[in-house]
Parts: structure tokens; sequence; C-alpha cells
DNA sequence: GTAATAAATTTTTTT
DNA sequence: AATTTATTAC
């Protein structure tokens, strides 16, 4: 039992109190300070409401308030739906109704979890360390797990695999099996692997056709390999630390019947994400036999739901009130976050939405001078940044009225990761702080993947792929051949490889070099594990790499980035030193894959939408709005109309982040996968209103002028509100799609037409042209011939290969071979 | 077994 | 365009 003393107050905090006790009411006595009891006891004093419900709306208190019985909160964005989560429980913890071990907290994120953390700790005013069960589905999965692990047949030091490890064991089965791994893609077997586990499917349950459409009809045997192959790895997967604890539940009532005991109150952040595994899960936690109150209080907005890409079903939100009868529903419509113009633009766009539960935010705040949500256009990707740079660098000095403002309140929210980069590129240059939120993380870097790979073997002898990874990193002389005769000799006799190598180096199987190298390793490793309990953890992981050679590798490395590595693997080390242990810090890394970021640093936030959301900013850029990518086309093929909508949410949520400034952006070319194409503007665009949106002053760059075909949008016209908002211009675009769209993002069809060049009236006045333009001029002799020396903006210089019309094939001497519109370049 | 070179593949979103 | 993977030469 830990006793936990912070500041003034003098509260005690339960870690693990006796199985099932009830807090007694009233509350525990000792040091009455300004803590939790003290303010209990004015709780209990109806006269005097205590201080952390004040302020709070009248739907807010009452979702504060109605403790007893299920709870379904609709709360839309910036409605304070974390205050409302917070403040509940502040409240169960205050009336004494649980101790912080008997509420039951799921979010979603981590960052979701930590800031909830920190917000309890204000209102109750000490550390929440006794709040042992707030976290993510995975995380608190995993505490279940770790606890019954034999339940379900692994030993309670399993370790949890990442995608990465996942790709590689299942590369190695589909070998296994005799299967060609290219015809059939472990990847695609790992995504398929999560679609199911996500729906709550074990090998058995799969369906039929799923289990036909891979590896030859041996999609389910190819499951239950791998599910095997995890259990004497003594390992699990992501989806294993939700499917396992629903197995074990099911399997074993009495220890069900624990944890209903245990969690008097349950609460559920973004219930809108949740996945059927995640729905059976809570189910079974959270009803109760008859007659037992279900103290079940979830919170979520279905205008925000992303994550149907990863089984995410809105219908649970839809369905709260089936399962739980006698159910109250809160909607939280006030929003305190967005101008009017933000919450009016937001508004109309998800309204084209179907099958929502209606919402109407409302704002009181109506300030004259807040602007309108603006909509620029750019020529290409890099003018964009560019743009979006100098409006930052504006604001940074000052605004309109003169306030200048901090990069911190400021975000530029992408459709993709790869979106990312060019901003990355222009700030750079600028040396305009910034901070990519969720990027390529810390943890999935090559050295720290190698370094955290020794640790897990040192933990986890029979970790074969951790062995795997670094029994040649760096190189011994070990290699695919030795490596395939561990294997094997592992897999005859079914022990890890660590063991096999430890028996092999007794027998002449191997040859000199190798069986010494593998003679070192393995007394090294021994070495290691003897100093695992009595060594600080820090030191042994420091000795480790030391000891391994695996510090000297990168001091030897001449490339650039090996410096930058050395620095990673010395933070690596840091980073350990706030953990008890080395298997703590390794559960910690697999399941927060994210590292701290500097909250000093004044700096702008680059993430995608889904990483955005919760969160919010004073100024807050949109760029990419084309179709394609936002909507994006994968999205718009593969779920058709469902795709969309989600699409659509997602472009509500970017929406909704911003507090007082909305920029949108869009370009008529963008590069993908290194060719520039060329785009039209999302359909999303011509369905904000009129009234809450202005559309910036047009980039002179931007080739309004000459783009024969491509009248899709209204933002194409010098007026782009000109005409009438009942002919949505997605549907034009939409019947051009097999014009423009599928050639440019569809990838299968064949070659692309380079579309960018020079106007007749000089430089600044670059304009696009279209297929359509194309054909109509190719009748007319070309002024090229074969072998000309030319010269194209973009791509430099090169040499006509090919004529077809006005089209010309071109080697360009930088660039290679491309199609490009006669027009677009000039003879050298 | 290793290092250098050519070819193929990629980019939607994440616990 | 850039990164991962396969092939080839040493």
């Amino acid at each position: 039992m830990s006793r936990m003393t912070i500041g003034h107050d003098d509260i005690p905090f339960f870690d693990e109190e006796p199985e099932h006790a009830a807090p007694r009411r009233p509350a525990p006595a000792p040091g009455m300070g300004g803590g939790i009891a003290a303010r209990a006891m004015a709780a209990r004093d109806n006269s005097r409401r205590p201080d952390y419900l004040a302020g709070l709306n009248p739907e807010q208190a009452e979702a504060v308030e109605t403790l007893d019985g299920p709870v379904l909160v609709l709360a839309g964005a910036g409605t304070g739906k974390t205050r409302v989560l917070t403040t509940r429980i502040a409240h169960i913890l205050s009336t004494n109704r649980a101790f912080p071990s008997q509420i039951l907290a799921v979010t979603f994120t981590n960052k979701a979890a930590r800031e909830m953390k920190e917000r309890i700790a204000l209102l109750v005013g000490g550390a929440v360390e006794g709040m042992p069960w707030l976290g993510t589905f995975h995380s608190i999965g995993v505490k279940l797990l770790r606890r019954h692990s034999e339940l379900v047949g692994l030993s309670s030091s399993f370790t949890i695999l990442d995608t990465d490890d996942v790709v590689r064991l299942i590369k190695q089965l589909i070998q296994a099996e005799g299967l060609d791994d290219k015809r059939w893609p472990a990847k695609q077997f790992a995504g398929m692997i999560d679609t199911w586990k996500n729906k709550g499917l074990g090998p058995a349950d799969i369906p039929e056709g799923d289990s036909r459409a891979f590896a030859n009809g041996k999609g389910r045997e190819l499951y239950a390999a791998y599910q095997n192959r995890l259990k004497t790895l003594n390992a699990c997967d992501f989806g294993d630390l939700l499917l396992h604890p629903i197995n074990m539940f099911r399997q074993n009532p009495d220890i069900l019947k624990d944890y209903h005991q245990r969690f008097r109150y349950i609460l559920v952040d973004e219930y809108q994400d949740t996945n059927t595994a995640q729905y059976m899960w809570l189910r079974l936690l959270a009803q109760r036999p008859k007659g037992e109150l279900q103290n079940v209080c979830c919170v979520g907005d279905d205008d925000q739901s992303i994550y149907g890409w990863r089984g995410a079903e809105v219908d649970n939100i839809l369905r709260f009130e089936k399962d739980f009868p006698g159910a109250k529903v809160i909607k939280l419509e006030r929003n305190y976050r967005s101008t009017e113009h933000i919450l009016g633009a937001a508004a109309h766009l998800i309204a084209h939405n179907e099958g929502r539960l209606g919402k109407t935010l409302f704002t009181d705040r109506s300030d004259p001078n807040d602007i309108k949500v603006q909509v620029h256009a750019s020529w290409d990707s890099e003018e964009e940044a560019r743009a979006i740079g100098e409006e930052i660098e504006q604001l940074q000095r000052s605004d309109s009225s003169g306030v200048r403002h901090n990069l911190n309140d400021m975000a530029i929210l992408v459709r993709a990761s790869f979106q990312m980069r060019e901003f990355e590129d222009r700030f750079v240059t600028l040396g305009l702080n910034y901070r990519v939120v969720g990027g390529p993380r810390f943890y999935e870097r090559l050295e720290i993947r190698d370094a955290m790979a020794y640790f897990r073997l040192v933990c986890q002898p029979a970790d074969d792929l951790a062995f795997e990874r670094i029994i040649n990193t760096p190189k011994r002389g070990l290699g695919d051949t030795t490596v395939r005769a561990l294997h094997d000799y592992a897999r005859v006799r079914d022990i890890p490889m660590l063991a096999a190598a430890a028996d092999i180096i007794e027998t002449d199987e191997m040859k000199p070099k190798p069986r010494k190298a593998l003679f070192d390793v393995v007394q090294s490793f021994r070495r290691w594990q003897g100093l695992l309990e009595n060594t600080p953890h820090t030191e042994l992981a420091e000795q480790i790499l030391e000891e391994s050679g695996y510090t000297d590798m990168w001091k030897n490395d001449k490339s650039a980035e090996a410096p930058g590595r050395l620095e990673n693997l010395k933070e690596l080390i840091r980073s350990m030193d706030s953990f008890e242990s080395m298997r703590g810090f390794l559960e910690h890394v697999a399941l927060v894959m994210d590292a701290e970021q500097n909250e000093d640093l004044d700096a702008v936030s680059i993430m995608t939408l889904h990483s955005a959301k919760g969160l919010e900013f004073d100024t807050v850029f949109l760029p990419g709005w084309e179709e394609g990518l936002f909507p994006h086309q994968r999205s718009l093929d593969e779920s058709g109309r469902a795709g969309l909508e989600e699409e659509r949410r997602l472009a509500y949520v970017g929406l909704t982040r911003a507090k007082r400034r909305c920029h949108i952006w869009f370009v008529s070319n963008r590069r993908i996968h290194g060719l520039w194409q060329s785009t039209i503007p999302s359909r999303f665009l011509d369905e904000l209103p009129e009234t809450h949106v202005e559309v910036a002053e047009m980039e002179q760059s931007y080739g309004g002028y000459g783009r024969g075909g491509y009248g899709q949008s209204r933002f194409d016209k010098a007026d782009p509100f000109a005409n009438s908002y009942s002919t949505p211009g997605w549907k034009r675009a939409q019947a051009n799609k097999t014009d423009a769209t599928r050639d440019n993002w569809g990838s299968r069809s064949g070659h692309a037409v380079e579309r960018i060049g020079y106007g007749e009236s000089g430089p600044k006045t670059r304009t696009i042209d279209g297929e359509l333009v194309a054909k109509s001029t190719s009748t007319e002799p070309s002024r090229f011939s074969i072998g000309d020396r030319v010269f194209h903006i973009k791509f430099g210089n090169g040499n006509v290969s090919e004529i077809e019309g006005n089209k010309l094939t071109i080697d360009f001497d930088r660039a290679g071979q491309k199609r490009v519109l006669d027009g677009f370049v000039e003879r050298v």
C-alpha cells in the first residue's frame, strides 16, 4: 500500500486496497487538509456545491452527477468532453463512492490517458498514481494479462510484438509453408489478422471466404500457425492484448465476477472509435447480473468517428441504449472552442453526411473581428509550403490587430504523412521551429530497435525475433546459413534459438569460425542475464551496448547519420532512468511508442488529421484539399460512400480543431511517387457555406486560365461563390473522374501526362492544360523532331525520343524518361 | 559472407 | 524521389 504526499495535502491513495472493500462513507478521516476528504464533506453538504462543479453548464453537470446507471454522453467537438470525464472521476472520488483503483477509465490514446491523469490530479489535488486502471484498451489489456497470463497459455514475462516483428514472423511462416512470399505478401496477411482480431475472431471463427482468400486457401491454417508460434515465443501482438482478455473472461466466469466487483465505475472515452473486440471486452466487464447497477459512462461523438479502417464501429454508439436499457443520454452542444465562422463552416460540411445522430453545435461568442475560414490556392505543393510558411511568420510578427502569436498556437494538419516533408523542408530553410507530432517515432529508429532487441533478449531469452535481429549486428560472421541452421535446430527440439545456440556450440555441427562467434554471444548473454537482478538497469543497458560492440559499430561508421544514432542511444539510456526496471521500460516502449516532446520550445505543430483529434489550436492550416488526396482515393475505392463520409468527418475534425483562425489550402499540382500530377480541388471545398468562408486572394500562379475541360469546381472560377450551392461541384468531379482523377491516382493505367509549363505571356503565367487540350491540338505537325535537345522548367535538359502529336517523350538527364506536352519545353 | 549495385515498390489514417 | 529488397561481384 502506498501513501503519497503532495504539497500540503495529505491524501491517502490506495494502490491495492483489500480486494473488494467499499470505501467507507463518510470519508476516511486522516489528514483533513484541503484534500479529498474535505471536499467530500462539502459535497455531502447540499448547501454548498463543491467548487469543481462550479462553472459546468447544466448538461455537463448532469453528465458528471448522474453516477448511478448507464450514461451516454454525446459530446460534440469542443464541448468540454474531457472536462466532463475528469470531473466525473473527481466527483466519484470526492464523494467516496469508490477508491481510485475501483474505477476503470479507458481512453483511446496514451496521450489522452496522460492528460486525463494530469487533469484529475489538478481537480483532486494530488498525484493519481492510485488510478491504476486509467489507460488505453491495450495498456489495460496488458495489465490484465500479466496477472492472468497462465490462463491463456503465456508466462507473465511475455513480450509485445510490434508490427515489424509480426511481419517478419509471418514471412517466416509463409516460407515454412512452402508458399511464395511474393505472391502472398506477409504485410497483407498481417493486415488480415489485424482485421480479424479487431472483430474478435480467432482462427476458428473467421469466415470461410476470408480463409480462402489467402495462401491458396490456407488462410485459416496460417492464422492458427501464427497463433501457435506466438505462444511458443511467449509473445502477443496488439490484437491479442484485446482478444486474450476476452477469451480469459469468457472461460473463467469467476475471474470476470471478480472484476465486476472491483470496477464500481466504468468510463470510456471516444466511444465512437471502439471496434468490435473492444466492444465485446467492454460489455463483458460492464454488463452485470440483473438487479445490479451498471455504472458505465461512455462519451463519444459520431461525427468524429475516423477509425472505421481500423475496425471501429460507429454502431456501438447507436446501440448503447439497447445494450444498457434505461441509459440516460446527454447531449453536449455548447461549444467553447471555436468562432461562429468555424463552427458554421464545420456544421455545413458535416451536414452532407447521412446517418448522423444529429447534434448542432452552438456558441454565444460573436465577435465582428472574427475572421471567416480562408481558402487559398497554390500552384504546387512547394508553393503551398512557402505560402503557409509566410502566413505563419506574418502571424508570428503580428496579426491584423497587431497581436503577436506563439508558434505553439498554430498547427498544420495533413491528410497523409508524406505531406509533412515539404513543410519540414521549408521550415528548415526558414529557420522556423516546428514539431512533428506522431511522425517518425523515436522508438522506431533502427538503432533504437536494435538496442531494444538486446534488452528484450536479456529479459526474455525466448524472444527469437529479437535474437534474429541482433545475432549478426554488429557483424560477427553469423550470416544466413548459420541463422537458418540455428533456426532448424531450435525448431526440431522446440527450444528458443538462444538456447539452441548454447547447445550447438557444445557439438561440432558448426565450423570453427561461426562456432567461436556464437560461443562469445552466448557467453555475453549469460553474463548479462546474471546481472539483470542486481545491477541498476541503466548501467546494465550501457554495459550491454558497450560489450556487444554495438556502440563501437556506430563509432566506426563514417556515414553522416552515425553521430546522431549514438546520440539517440544515449537518449535511450537516459529515458530508461525514470523506470523501475528494464522490464518496465520495455513494456512502456511497446505500448507508448512516442517519446516525450519538448514542451518549452515554441514551435508549429505538424501532424496528421488523425493524430490531431482531441487537440485544439488558435490557428489551424489544412493543406492538400484536393480530390484523391482528401478525400483520399483509396478510401473512396475501398469503402465507397461510407469511405467518403469518414473522410468528411475527418475534414470536420480538422476544421473544429481551430479556435480562431482556419486556413484551407489546395494546389493544382502535386507530386505523387515522384511524378507531377495535376489535381482538382476537393469536393469538400464546395460543401463549405458562403457565409462563413472567404476565398483569399488567388495567387497569380494558380492556373485558373486556359484549363479547358476542367471546370469541376467553383474554385476554378474567378468568383468561386458566384454560382448556386445546390449543384455540388463534386458531382461534376465524379462525372469527370474517368478523365482526370482516375488517371492521376488510380496508378494502374499507364503513363502520366506532364502538364506543367510556360504560358504565352511569360514565366509568371504558367498554365495547366489537360488531356482534352492535348488531343484537340494533336493534329498539327510537331515543331520538334526526334533527337532534339530541349529544356523543361521542372526537369531540366533532355533529348526528345518519341513524338506523338503534341506529346513528347523525353529522356531527361536528371529526371529520366517523361511524357510532356510540347508547349512546356523549348529547344536549347 | 559481405559489400556494392540494380530493381522494385511505395503513400492513408494507429493502438 | 526515396527507401527497401534482390542480385551480382568479390
